[in-house]
DNA sequence: CCCCTGACTGCAACGTGTTTCAATCAGGCC
DNA sequence: GGCCTGATTGAAACACGTTGCAGTCAGGGG
């Protein structure tokens, strides 16, 4: 990313941390970016578009890590225990920033459906290697079709409770009850290799 | 709910069935139901709030339904999948309209919380009547730990599944190929009394 | 019948996301 | 150096959710 449009959204991440979502203000953004109100249109198509953005400044750090060096631990149920756990902290370390972004990628805007599902996407590689105990590439297998179903419905219970902490209907421990529980439910007698 | 609340409701119902979730300007549903927009905003605290209300209208009709007649089928799988085939199509029979409802509940607004939580609990008591079989009520017994874990991960698969189809991530169809794979991974060898 | 109260109305105003536009600037190319 | 192109700026304007207010209305208690 560009030096300026870092700076764009590193000002949205320090106004967002500090106030929330509302807190974004878009004029106050560019303002602490040193950056015209229209150039911060240039460069990102909306409000939560701009949020999306921060939030693979936030993860990618964190998933690129996990791929290549997965949370170990003797079963599959731990590792992926383990990478819901370290992403979960990572994100909602900064609550206000987290349920901004939260809010931005659930937002439903028809806009930005192509990055929303390269972050579904990109996580469920993470999911995929933490449940192989592997690191992810080009060289690792492709997924079996239960590998899928598992990574997926583990993804959207994760988003779920995760979209229901940011909306403040439950607390964030409960993610990883949630996401813990379900994956308890399927991995459930699985045979690990 | 009062006469004059249905008709604000209808109207912001009509509205989103036409053009979806910006289509319903708060001045166009006021006019339309001959109300002054003060009055709207009287009964509603804001536009999410009022689309919630439609939420309720939409779905509570097929709620009730389910709790007194769950569906029919042999084992607990079947019948949980036909709830949610019965839930996803009377939601989604109007797509656009879906989608803003959609919106709304997942907006994540703070003033939100309890109608939104309130949501998600008879939701889960549908899932429950159906995974049982049987009427749900004062009188039916209290979930075990297990049933109530398995309702709410397929509650949240489910729901993250609807916000995707909202937002554009994939077809309809995939919001009961999720819950269903989800459904049958959790499902897999528990016992049928 | 009169009054009181609470809802309703019409309208103006505010805040903020988004768009537009003319003027300016920067940096590569001749 | 002069020029061309695309990015940037500053500022104004627009759209729409939301709020505030002064005036009106309805209907129930005295």
């Amino acid at each position: 990313m560009e030096e300026r449009s870092r700076r764009i959204v590193g000002a949205a991440i320090e106004l967002a941390e500090q106030g929330g979502f509302e807190a974004v203000r878009l004029r106050d953004v560019a303002a602490q970016a040193n950056v015209a109100l229209g150039t911060l249109y240039r460069r990102f198509r909306s409000k939560e578009d701009l949020l999306l953005a921060a939030l693979e400044l936030e993860l990618g750090e964190y998933g690129r890590r996990v791929v290549s060096e997965p949370p170990r631990g003797e079963t599959a149920l731990e590792r992926v225990n383990g990478f819901f756990e370290g992403y979960t902290d990572t994100l909602c370390r900064r609550p206000n920033l987290a349920r901004a972004l939260v809010r931005a990628i659930a937002s439903g805007a028809p806009e930005l459906t192509l990055k929303v599902a390269s972050f579904h996407a990109s996580t469920e590689a993470l999911i995929t290697a933490s449940l192989r105990g592997e690191p992810a590439g080009e060289r690792s297998a492709a997924p079996t079709e239960v590998e899928r179903r598992l990574v997926q419905s583990l993804l959207l219970v994760w988003f779920a409770s995760l979209t229901g902490w940011a909306s403040g209907l439950h607390e964030r421990s409960e993610i990883l009850t949630h996401t813990r529980s379900a994956a308890e439910l399927m991995l459930a007698g699985r045979d690990e290799p």
